[in-house]
DNA sequence: TTGTAAGCGTTATCAA
DNA sequence: TTGATAACGCTTACAA
């Protein structure tokens, strides 16, 4: 019976102190393959070298290094992520429900935020990408020319590759897509304000440049009221504490007048004033918070003189009073999805599918009917 | 001059479509070292062949293989964190402090939740040394002792090895604490009300089992306050949104009578009665703007009839009517001063050096003074 | 059931 | 300034 296969342990100019396959294959006296072996297939190695090899293991303290291991099978078990930001509940749930799920699969999650910049996404994956994942998971489908052109590098060598957050048919793009679509829901989030009467919109928009969804569903709003031939307001948060944006958004949008900022003169049959908004959508819960409670601050009454909309579903929505109407997004379900569809195109060999997820429009006390709403 | 030094591109049993340096090497027409040597020092590659290098870097689309060259070097350049909630902000300040702090460093964060549970703590642990980790984060102090003895033997094996978000000396135990003293909070928290004359003391723990670092404030502010005479009711937090689990905490603290569960009343000196608190420090900023808001919605006054107090300065709690007391926890600091310790222990060879960090009790409208207080 | 040999893609050492 | 060669620690294919 051979003992060991490689040389005695005339420690070379490398290798860090921890013990090898070697190592413990010396001390079960086997070789290294039998205690590989018995780490992937247990069932094939004998009962009696099974237990010198587990006794082995344990009086090594045997961690499989995981570089080696994924070198020499030739494929990681890693799924790499990139996401906005971490610290921001929203993408929290669907990081957690994407980790658990792909954990249970035995898969790992390598996680990079890209605070919200296309140049740090594209500099994050590149470095991701060293690490030779099996699958692909980045926020939203606008990307850097550089960031596209890995990602196409990824999907053309066979590595499913999805974006999550978001869903929009586009012929051109050849990723699969698990969200949903933010133009309908500003046009839905439009059309409920528009339903309980009101003429006289806006819509205070994401205060980070880039979060391009809370543009698209900011756009997708204006142009229902427009269409709708009611007014429309929008107003970029400042930076900062959200409550505080939100407050003093409010405060922005009562001290201007009529301006040029308002888009809704130049509209062909705008029927109302642009004056003074009598509904305020909001890119997220915290700014429709704080812009709720600057509202009864100055003595408005919510909803009869200013209905609010938030984003988010978080929380502290409900505990308002009145309790803020907003959007819940699928945050969970898309990390479930996701997994699921990694897992499904790595085990098919095709590509992920992609599938827009159903969102929903919560309607509390801060949108009850309008008092003018033609009922 | 040498042209490559690898067999012809036969595409042997493994080997997954991505270019490598030998690809890149042909191309430019040098060997696979050249080119290896070129993308970690390009200064000792003479100009023209640097130029062709690059052209084939370009027409490849190479991204070097981290497996590979991290088992070639020996050394990764990861740092493994185990964090308990990704989803929890007060965890998201620190982590993403130390993820840019490290990766400035040219280093990379490999991110684990562990769900607050220790088991998972240790299973993930596992997991992350696979990647032979060149530092390794961990939060809090507790663990099981599996994952005790992981981190002793990474220890010994020259790893550094820190323990966030706690603090509390301990001559048995070889790590680096960076955090701060949960007792010495709980311990002002309880002083605080003290001092503004509450002698009817109340605390509202988390409801997560094994929360140990809440439950360790609450225990140093009971003991603070029954040592001041005062009566302590410790009060658990239902699971679920942590809002209505502080309005549901005040309700029980309101309905229950003086019972048994109040521990104030076996205390020698104890001079007030264990009725109603007049003062709740609670677990975390949740809980407390939960609990504030039912007691308004009660129609107890805040801070007259009843003072509340916090502990994390979530922004909403800024945002409440009076605004919230709480303690601000150096959650970003943490962060950082961990990304220090572990790259001047990298450059020394030594181990990281502990570090108490500096917390804040931050009064706000909540817990003004007591009108019975004695000033 | 176990072992031998080769190779994964990179870096370190030394020689040219 | 560049190249040849040998690791790094593991898995795969095939032989015994």
């Amino acid at each position: 019976m051979a003992v060991d296969d490689t040389p005695p342990p005339r420690r070379s100019r490398r290798g860090h102190g921890r013990a090898t396959l070697a190592d413990v294959a010396r001390v079960a006296e086997v070789t290294k393959v039998t205690v590989s072996r018995y780490l992937r297939e247990p069932a094939k190695v004998a009962a009696a070298t099974a237990e010198r090899i587990r006794a082995a293991l344990a009086s090594t303290g045997y961690v499989p290094n995981k570089q080696a291991g994924l070198l020499a099978s030739g494929r990681s078990n890693i799924v790499a992520a990139l996401i906005p930001n971490l610290s921001h509940s929203i993408f929290g749930e669907t990081v957690q429900a994407l980790s658990e799920a792909l954990q249970a699969a035995g898969h790992e999650l390598l996680l990079a935020s890209t605070g919200y910049s296309p140049e740090r996404e594209e500099e994050q994956l590149r470095a991701l990408l060293g690490w030779a994942p099996l699958g692909l998971v980045v926020t939203g489908r606008h990307h850097t020319d550089g960031t596209r052109r890995l990602m196409a590098d990824a999907h053309a060598a066979g590595t499913p590759v999805v974006e999550v957050w978001d869903y929009q048919l586009d012929e051109a793009s050849p990723f699969a897509q698990i969200g949903f679509n933010h133009a309908q829901v500003g046009r839905a989030m439009a059309r409920h304000l528009l339903a309980a009467g009101h003429r006289a919109l806006a819509y205070v928009d994401s205060g980070v440049d880039t979060d391009f969804r809370a543009h698209e569903r900011g756009a997708a709003f204006a142009d229902e009221a427009r269409r709708a031939g009611a007014s429309i307001r929008l107003q970029r948060a400042a930076k900062g504490d959200p409550f505080d944006a939100g407050r003093q958004a409010l405060r922005e949008l009562l001290s201007a007048g009529p301006d040029a900022s308002s888009t809704g003169n130049s509209v062909p049959g705008n029927t109302a004033l642009p004056g003074r908004p009598s509904a305020v959508a909001c890119a997220n819960d915290h700014l429709a918070c704080g812009l709720l409670m600057q509202a009864q601050a100055q003595g408005l009454r919510v909803p009869q003189d200013l209905a609010v909309l938030g984003f988010g579903d978080f929380p502290v929505g409900r505990q308002l009073q009145p309790a803020l109407s907003t959007v819940h997004p699928p945050s969970q379900q898309i990390g479930w999805a996701t997994a699921q569809a990694l897992l499904a195109a790595l085990q098919s060999g095709s590509a992920p599918v992609g599938q827009a997820l159903p969102w929903q429009l919560i309607v509390r006390g801060s949108t009850l009917a309008h008092p003018l709403a033609k009922t």
